[in-house]
RNA sequence: GCGGGUAUAGUUCAGUGGUAGAACCUCAGCCUUCCAAGCUGAUGACGCGAGUUCGAGCCUCGCUACCCGCUCCA
């Protein structure tokens, strides 16, 4: 395996677009900063991607702590929403916040989050500091011999941006080097009905993760599922992102698989443990090598006031080497959304759960306790990870340079994922050698996504499909028509064996499965 | 949003203010019994918009996109 430092982000992107995984969207008009195109190989990379994910969390769910597989169901919830959702669930007013910059220092600050030291005379220089931190000017007002009786502190929003001129910003040596507050909205808007009104305003979904929380109800009471579950759910989510970068990494529009597992107050921790456990084996499923994953735990002052515990999963891009980055973020949401959803719907999340209040009756605890016990509104445990990231890193993961290969490169993806299982080709375009070929296409064709080729040299196509990351390619030669044995190349070793026409469906299945 | 860099064919690169080139890719034909072979052809580009100039791929300005570094990432 190459360490990712020896991949070049700019050689992945070429490919990339020469062979038709991903585009700039919009390409023909100059393209549009923060939005990629995923062209035939791309979308169906990642929809094998997606399918092993959905597989994996709703269709065969992992086994959990009593032996039993744990139970979750799929959802697929629309990505514009009442507004009212956006306001509980705190983005309205989390990814709207008037920023200021300050032209000479290149930093930026929320406008509510400094404060100013501002003249009771009403005139002369203002002194901005952070929130609760005028310590940090304390060096500026000396030199400036500011006495502080006769100033009094007040929030940048307090005064007229017309006063702007006289403020000193917080690692500034001059007045007047604030711009005007401007919002920065993460979320995109847009405004239902024909006619453009305030009133009418909506958002694009900035997470997928809100329409499961909005659908917790409906799924109780129609599925017969029981606490603990989980609600799965795929789509695109978008966020007006200040500066997309990184290729696909950090763009506008992008996609997500997130689990929201409902659980009883007192097993979150342990719930916790279990699909930290879990992810990381997904990940590893997809064949992303060990020493390219890690755990990073956030720091307590990292987290979400919310949030209890969150971990993130990241992957050693080549971009971030030898860092790493952002793949996933598992984290203890308490009861927040539900909670905040309840508050703002006015609609119950409380769950009655009769097992909990048998099992505490049972053990003798007082009415007080049981109550507790069987009635609650759940806890939650979100794994959160994105599709269009996972994509990137298995193309990454894949990319794979290789001087001795007329390609000289080659994508290694677990043939699970590969957009081609396998190419079948005749070594020469006649002698009868195109029937059996093409025959052997027909058959297998339905079980499996295969290319037939019979055009130019057997050295370009297989040049070919080591770029397109196709695993195995069968070829039919002079000796097929005797023995009817084909030879299979390997993709990652060039090697070839031969092995029996009828075992190609046999050989491919089993190659599937590993 | 800031600073720096870049923008010529699908890709990677040449191109002195004066007729836009190559290699690879792709496609067609011939050839071909295992790794982009050989031969003959073909398609295809100066990111967008102004300006300077007799004349701009080249100089100037604006815009857009991409890369690097900040910032941001509830």
């Amino acid at each position: 395996m190459t360490s990712p430092e020896n991949k070049s982000m700019d050689e992945l992107v070429s490919l990339c677009k020469r062979r038709g995984f991903v585009f700039p969207a919009s390409d023909i008009y100059g393209g549009i900063n923060g939005f990629w195109d995923y062209g035939p190989l791309g979308v169906a990379l990642k929809n094998n991607i997606r399918d092993s994910w959905w597989r994996n969390t709703v269709e065969c769910p992992p086994i959990g702590p009593d032996g039993e597989p744990v139970s979750i169901v799929g959802l697929d919830s629309a990505i514009i929403q009442n507004p009212k959702v956006w306001k509980a669930s705190g983005h309205v007013d989390g990814f709207s916040d008037p920023m200021v910059d300050c032209t000479e220092t290149k930093k930026r600050y929320r406008q509510d989050h400094l404060e100013l030291l501002v003249p009771k005379s009403g005139e002369g220089l203002m002194y901005a500091f952070p929130e609760n931190q005028p310590d940090l000017i304390a060096a500026k007002l000396k030199q400036a011999r500011v006495d502080h009786s006769l100033f009094e502190t007040v929030t940048l929003p307090e005064i007229p941006v017309s006063s702007y001129d006289r403020v000193v910003a917080p690692d500034s040596k001059n007045a007047g080097t604030l711009t005007p507050p401007r919002a920065f909205n993460l979320m995109f808007e847009t405004y239902i009905g024909a006619i453009r009104h305030e009133d009418h305003k909506a958002y694009l979904r900035p997470e997928t993760a809100q329409g499961i929380f909005l659908n917790y109800k409906n799924v109780l009471d129609t599925m017969r599922v029981k606490i603990p579950f989980g609600i799965a759910q795929i789509g695109k989510s978008f966020r007006n992102e200040v500066a997309p970068k990184n290729f696909i990494f950090r763009s506008r529009e992008f996609e997500q698989m997130e689990l929201e597992w409902f659980c009883p107050p007192d097993e979150a921790q342990t719930w916790y443990q279990f699909w930290k456990e879990q992810r990381m084996l997904w990940w590893l499923s997809l064949g992303i090598n060990a020493n390219n994953l890690i755990f990073r735990d956030h720091d307590a002052d990292e987290l979400a006031h919310y949030s209890n515990a969150c971990v993130d999963i990241e992957y050693r891009y080549p971009f971030t080497f030898p860092g790493f980055g952002e793949l996933e973020g598992i984290a203890h949401r308490g009861n927040y959304d539900l909670t905040a959803h309840q508050n703002h719907s006015r609609t119950k999340m409380e769950y009655f759960d009769q097992a909990a209040q048998l099992a505490a009756k049972e053990a003798g605890l007082d009415k007080e306790d049981i109550a507790r016990k069987s009635r609650y509104i759940p806890h939650v445990i979100e794994p959160a990870g994105g599709l269009t990231r996972a994509l990137l890193t298995i193309l990454c993961e894949a990319f794979t340079p290789d001087e001795t290969r007329p390609s000289k490169v080659v994508m290694k993806f677990k043939p699970n994922l590969a957009p081609i299982t396998a190419a079948i080709f005749p070594l020469i375009n006649k002698d009868g050698l195109p029937e059996i070929a093409r025959g052997i296409y027909q058959k297998l064709r339905q079980k499996y996504t295969l290319q037939y080729d019979a055009k130019q040299s057997i050295g370009k196509r297989y040049a070919r499909m080591d770029e397109a990351g196709t695993p195995y390619c069968f070829t039919i030669d002079g000796d097929t028509p005797q023995d009817h044995s084909v030879t299979v190349r390997d993709r990652d070793t060039a090697e070839q064996h031969r092995i029996a026409i009828d075992r190609v469906d046999e050989f491919l299945a089993e190659k599937m499965l590993s």
